[in-house]
DNA sequence: CGTCTCCAGGTTTTT
DNA sequence: CCTGGAGACG
């Protein structure tokens, strides 16, 4: 069979199409469980099968996760090593780009990321320095205005304009530092194309096939990257679903679409509306759930499985017998119809509902994992090893060296550091720098404690920088430092209430050493340094370091669980002020449009079942409200869906577990 | 001057 | 519930 007979045949109609439509624009509208992933990867497939070099090939995704399943597939259809094919998030490939050309902007090749808790505390060091108290700020809303402007969503008006002289500044620091924030990843290449084109074309050349998947959720600035990197060759395949944008607070813009189809008017559109995943009650009620939208393109979901099982609702008394029902049930189906824990998928709107569902799954014995949430590499006790080792890599990086100064504690208090400051700003330089001098000098403004304190910690820095810059026995040289700075006396005295705790964080700096000796020894990483290594990590959630570990219930926020599909869905906490949630609302009313997508796309993973439970009481920071069930249910058609009384599940179940107490006894 | 202890306040989603 | 800041001790 040649290979079009055999696409043919694995393909339907507009998914072949898809695959085949080779040069030229190409726009896809993918509706959920359409069979995107697997047509997209077989497009790149057959583009190898053509003959065109990996090396000209730019995938680009929204999760790292995404990114490696992808070329998981890819090697899997092709067999071919994948070396030279670019399969990355847009934040992942604006490090390359800047780790290659971020020269030409003034800033040098060993820049820091900065994250969210970077940011926001650079924002403060730099008020404070503005002399205005952090205290009368909102740092975490001045940080998302901050990132509007940057990425030229929004322009300073009357109410954000006081800030101005901030943002300059914070800006300013940036460039000191020789740090870059996440917004940058994105902004800094657009302005090297734009400033440079000499740089641009060598990347047009280089990336002659350029794929985006999730195009939905691209903000301006990606779009803007993506399209001066495609206007030249002109072959660019975006994938879609506007459905499925739930990243707008995060600048995403779904419009995009009908930019690309300005931009590239000779695009050729393509719509896969026919379902695999999900049973016809399940698909039915979502396609009547988002016919609500009305900012949306026509598009209606068919499917040619049957219409399956009823989607039943419970109501719970509060999250713990949410929790209990919701754990109680995945043991009875597993014994009864022997699914799979990974089959499982417990959704939830925020994170915060995670830790009740935690306990349940404990207390049932229930082996669960959790993706979203603080990533790994964002804890404290993480965190901190890493500022040393940004530190190391870029001396200039002031906000990691304050996070480390005094971790673990070496008497610098809040004088000494002024001091370090004062320096620093007299010298017009980093407070390494100024730590350096001050040692140098023999600066008389300390007492000699502090003094020997700052050179010992100078030795330290000194001594190990050289060992990691060196990249061989990198794990074993952080093992080494972290029993040097004796990190784990430290937590013991930070956290003598709470041994536990302090065994936990520690288990963590030892998990962080141990992901750095699986990386620098992986066989497909040719050049580890710890630059890359650092660099990566910033740009990591914690999902994407677990390998697919089978046999767990997966448990996590809905934003997390877009692309996958779970046999059977949970969907936890659907009452109003969580989903819609109450912010959003109170932000902006349109707002309720995309709390809407939120809930199409939880739906649309269920393949098979589908669970949702919406609790009469739930505790709330410290008291109890009464909350309403979603708005979302009464969209539902309600012929789809099954109303059940907590009381009766639960006795039926009882019921149903003695029955099989019974079988039991009579099969032996 | 640094560290420890206690108390208030705060969380939607994430690269 | 956990973090971070302000005030008391050593």
């Amino acid at each position: 069979m040649t290979d079009i007979e055999r696409l043919k045949k694995e393909l339907n109609p507009e998914q072949y199409k898809t695959v085949t439509t080779i040069p030229g624009p190409l726009l896809i509208i993918a509706g959920a469980g359409s069979g995107k992933t697997r047509t997209i990867t077989y497009r790149m497939a057959y583009m190898l099968n053509k003959g065109i070099p990996q090396s000209s090939i730019l995938a680009l995704t929204f999760t790292n996760k995404a990114a490696k399943e992808m070329s998981e597939r890819v090697k899997k259809i092709t067999g071919k090593k994948l070396i030279n094919l670019t399969v990355s998030t847009f934040h992942a490939f604006g490090v390359k780009i800047l780790r290659e050309d971020i020269e030409c902007l003034g800033f040098r090749t060993n820049f820091s990321i900065y994250d969210q808790a970077d940011k926001i505390a650079l924002i403060k060091n730099t008020a404070r320095e503005l002399k205005i108290d952090p205290n009368t700020l909102d740092l975490y809303s001045l940080a998302s205005i901050f990132s509007l402007i940057k990425t030229d969503i929004a322009k300073w008006n009357s109410t954000t304009e006081v800030y101005k002289n901030i943002y300059e500044e914070y800006i300013e620091h940036l460039r000191i530092y020789n740090a870059v924030d996440f917004d940058d990843l994105i902004t800094l290449p657009v302005k090297i194309f734009n400033q440079y084109p000499d740089i641009l074309e060598k990347y047009r050349e280089r990336y002659k096939y350029i794929m985006v998947d999730e195009f939905q959720d691209t903000s301006r600035v990606q779009y803007d990257l993506v399209k001066l990197l495609a206007e030249k060759s002109r072959n660019i395949c975006a994938v879609g679903d506007d459905d499925q944008s739930i990243y707008s607070w995060r600048g995403a813009d779904y419009s995009n679409i009908l930019q690309f189809e300005k931009d590239f008017p000779e695009v050729a559109e393509i719509k896969l509306e026919q379902n695999y995943r999900s049973t016809g009650n399940i698909l039915e009620a979502a396609n009547q759930l988002i016919s609500n939208n009305k900012n949306r393109k026509t598009k209606e979901l068919w499917t040619g499985i049957e219409s399956g099982n009823l989607i039943e609702i419970y109501y719970p008394e509060n999250e713990q017998k949410e929790s209990e029902f919701i754990a109680d049930m995945i043991s009875y189906l597993k014994k009864k119809d022997n699914i799979h824990y990974h089959d499982f998928g417990i959704l939830i709107r925020t994170n915060s509902l995670a830790a009740a569902i935690e306990d349940a799954l404990l207390g049932a014995g229930i082996p669960y994992k959790v993706s979203g949430g603080t990533s790994f590499f964002q804890r404290q006790e993480v965190k901190d090893i890493i500022a040393y080792l940004r530190v190391m890599t870029n001396p200039e990086d002031d906000v990691n060296l304050l996070r480390i100064i005094n971790t673990p504690r070496r008497g610098m208090g809040k004088k000494s550091i002024e001091y370090i400051n004062s320096v620093a700003e007299n010298k017009k330089c980093s407070l390494f720098s100024a730590i350096c001098a001050i040692c140098v000098a023999g600066d008389s403004a300390l007492g000699d404690k502090t003094k020997a304190s700052l050179q010992e910690f100078l030795n330290l820095i000194n001594f190990f920088k050289a060992r990691f810059l060196s990249g061989k026995n990198m794990a074993k040289t952080l093992e080494e430092f972290v029993s040097n700075i004796d990190y784990w006396g430290f937590l013991v005295n930070e956290y003598q209430k709470n041994e536990k705790l302090a065994k936990w964080k520690y288990k963590n700096v030892q998990i962080f050493t141990d992901l750095l000796a699986r990386w620098e020894t992986d066989p497909d990483n040719i050049k580890p340094d710890i630059y890359q290594y650092l660099n990566r990590i910033t740009i990591i959630t914690r999902d994407d370091i677990e390998d697919n570990e089978d046999g767990k219930v997966n448990l996590m926020t809905i934003h997390a669980a877009k692309g996958l599909e779970f046999d059977i869905v949970f969907l936890a906490g659907v009452e109003d002020t969580i989903i819609p949630h109450a912010r959003a609302i109170e932000e902006n009313e349109t707002n309720i449009e995309e709390e809407r997508r939120l809930f199409y796309v939880a739906i649309t993973r269920a393949k098979n079942k589908l669970y949702i439970t919406a609790c009469k009481q739930r505790r709330y920071l410290k008291d109890t409200i009464e909350p309403k069930p979603s708005r979302f249910l009464v969209e539902l058609p309600q012929s789809l869906l099954k109303n059940c009384e907590e009381k009766s599940v639960d006795d039926k179940e009882k019921l149903m577990k003695m029955f099989e107490g019974i079988n039991a006894i009579f099969k032996k």
